[in-house]
DNA sequence: AGATTTTTGAAGAATGATTATCAAAAATCT
DNA sequence: AGATTTTTGATAATCATTCTTCAAAAATCT
């Protein structure tokens, strides 16, 4: 486990939030390295609870406000992304190289499952030209029931993908 | 004020509610009434909070706990829509015979735009089938940085339109 | 309508996520 | 290296939301 990053993008995300943290005068400490590449070894969806857990799991030392403070600065550098499923829980993902994609949250089981439709990038650039701003985040999250469920009161989704 | 709403509308969402509280077995409560016609009064965005403050500059005696409960009622009644704007506090707004619409949020000032692009419907579409879901609400959000601020380092459109 | 049962709502306590505080540790500057 | 400043970990504080309690209101049964 902890071992979904090839070598090669450790480095880049590595170079990136570097380039960031001189840009804007921030210091280089090995906590925000060590978060950085635990994050990017997680596949899916996480939330800070879930992360400090996996860095107490470790050797690491890390405090919530630590980790807190680091995930903003994170997503401002590009790294991340944070996504809200209509509960009052931040979700965050990794975003470097990562294809862009929505979500579909399911309100029987909240499973939320991934879906990707360039539309979404034409109805961006509209409301960009529309409002006069320049987009650099966006969150499309659709409430659904399912289909199957409706027919015979089970979550049939419950054995696949996605989370 | 709170006189925004034509007798035709605060009759007609009364019913749908009226008809969803007999559906459900629910009560016809006179403060679910209330909360109904306070929020078809209002224009724009509120939370939990500012509709207790509103209520409570009124004649009204009502708790948080009533509104948290009864929010959730008028939601699943289709009745209001509810959206998180990346902070962690809900925002609600009325949404019978309200123009389907999203939203652009200026990471600056915290504005929130509106704008409205029916291609969203087509990607809602292709979802639904993908993953065999009835969508029943989506929230698709952007957050933005003003063009006009990039430039000279003030925030023109805080004199503008939007809440 | 009156008696009985069930649901509701007000008030405030409890929870859970996030933010603030602050002394100690680490990074940067000279 | 020593001085200065930022960041950290630990924990307290805060904020939104949920839960609990119990009296009042509404529904149901006579």
């Amino acid at each position: 486990m902890g071992d979904k990053m090839t070598q090669e993008t450790k480095e880049a995300v590595e170079k990136i939030l570097t380039d960031y943290l001189e840009k804007n005068k921030h210091r280089k400490t090995s906590e925000r390295f060590a978060i950085l590449n635990e994050i990017y070894s997680h596949e899916g969806h996480f939330d800070i609870e879930g992360l400090y857990v996996m860095m107490k799991n470790k050797k690491y030392r890390v405090s919530r406000a630590t980790l807190y403070n680091n995930i903003e600065l994170l997503l401002e550098a590009g790294l991340v992304t944070k996504h809200q499923f209509g509960k009052n829980l931040a979700q965050f993902e990794k975003a470097y190289k990562f294809k862009q994609h929505d979500h579909l949250i399911c309100s029987d089981c909240e499973k939320v499952f991934e879906f990707c439709d360039p539309r979404i990038m034409q109805i961006q650039k509209m409301a960009e030209d529309m409002l006069n701003f320049d987009v650099f985040h966006h969150s499309l999250n659709f409430f659904a029931k399912c289909r199957v469920l409706k027919e015979n009161g089970v979550c049939e989704h419950k054995k696949t993908i996605a989370k």
